[in-house]
DNA sequence: TCAATAGTGTCTTTCAGACACTATGCT
DNA sequence: AGCATAGTGTCTGAAAGACACTATTGA
């Protein structure tokens, strides 16, 4: 049989194969905490209870698993160019009660700001990560969540990742209060300045920002947080 | 409907799904290169072409997608605590020809002397990494090999990761050297042993390696090393 | 004794942490 | 002037790199 005939011959219904989705833990910092997006399931199974955005991979209108985060997670928010990253797959026979089933997880940091409030319905809530692990989530989500919440947490102490939960301008102050909030510990602030201009994570945009005190200039991003690590992490 | 009802109707056929795959770039070191074990695809589709080991999700044999991971890799080498870590999931509309598809990549590492040779029969071969870049393996597993690399080079300079390849007991110079190879450079001998020393990734066996000039102190690995992070990465 | 490999002593460099200090604007 | 917040100067400490040095064996 040449390849051809294989292929006319070849049924992927004959096989049992998982389900397949993909589910985005999407954080934003709002309040001063760092927060999760939920929604609420409308069906069932789990009909009701909060869940990750995600759902089944959509083989017409999606081109890679990539593709099909980003399709839910602009679906939800509307951001143009949303930090979003792979953390993992999990798939097991019993995570769902439709039978053995598979997803790819991937977390998102997004600035609250630039969220197209249109978009989330009365089924989307935002979750304090400090109450993450006493909630009750759909499936498995609540270990999902935690592992993309440690993705972050680790990737904040060696690299500048968290300027992606930022407005286009911010200050240093509140830039370090964020990863402040996101290690859950107070930083020393000489060092955490100098990490950053060191290595070129922000620039001066030439403002400042006035808040009663005395003014603090205004940074924006160089692109390098996406990519580039600091020289050494941040001690425990 | 009630979710029981609901499950009763609940037909996966009913839906187009992706395939799904798992797939491991297990990598060894062989005569003083780092290598990838490949196998020939027997069958269409790219039948004849070198592959990554790996297959379909069996949902019967298999429990979850770590261990469809593990039993291709115990499969292919007998090895009975391989290190074995997820890397990433591709899926796409077309790298597949009989339809979406979607694998699931990890990377396993393992000393070669511990492989049951018996498992490995003619349509298994070894590949030098030097050698991948140009290897026109099938589907698009070339570039899968290379990401697992990559995985492994990172692992490399900020964890000791590189003992899984190691024999039981080894010296230091020759755990320096797989480094090196894996590093494809040259690192300097005092802080390479003060690292892991410091970090009490290894410990004296108490035995000694004479190889015709001055004998080598044998080590064996504590475990740290598949989880501690060491306090700084390698210099550039 | 010499060649070759194993392994150390110690100085320098890099970068994080500590902490006291200065700077700026509002009241 | 006093305050609160922004931001720096500079010392210390940890850990990596450089490199000359010593140690152990067999031939």
């Amino acid at each position: 049989m040449n390849e051809t005939d294989f292929l006319k011959n070849y049924n992927i219904h004959d096989y049992e194969i998982p389900l397949c989705t993909v589910d985005i833990a999407i954080f934003a910092v709002i309040d001063d905490a760092l927060q999760l997006l939920l929604v609420e399931r409308l069906e069932h199974p789990e009909k009701c209870k909060w869940a990750l955005p995600g759902g089944f991979i959509d083989l017409h209108a999606d081109a890679s698993v990539d593709a099909a985060a980003y399709r839910k997670l602009t679906d939800k928010t509307g951001i143009a160019s949303p930090y979003l990253e792979q953390v993992s797959t999990t798939g097991a026979a019993n995570r769902d009660p439709r039978g053995w089933s598979l997803t790819v997880l991937y977390f998102a940091l997004i600035d609250i700001n630039k969220v197209d409030t249109s978009k989330l319905n009365d089924n989307a809530r935002w979750l304090k990560i400090s109450e993450l692990a006493e909630a009750n989530l759909a499936f498995d989500h609540q270990q999902l969540a935690q592992q993309a919440l440690e993705r972050l947490q680790s990737k904040a102490t060696y690299s500048a990742l968290p300027i992606e939960l930022m407005p286009t301008e911010f200050t240093l102050t509140e830039l370090q209060d964020v990863f402040s909030i996101i290690l859950g510990r107070k930083l020393p602030i000489k060092s955490f300045r100098r990490r950053l201009m060191d290595a070129d994570m922000v620039e001066e945009t030439g403002n400042s920002k006035i808040a009663g005190k005395r003014p603090a200039k205004l940074y924006r991003s160089t692109g390098r947080a996406r990519t580039a690590m600091l020289p050494q992490p941040i001690r425990p």
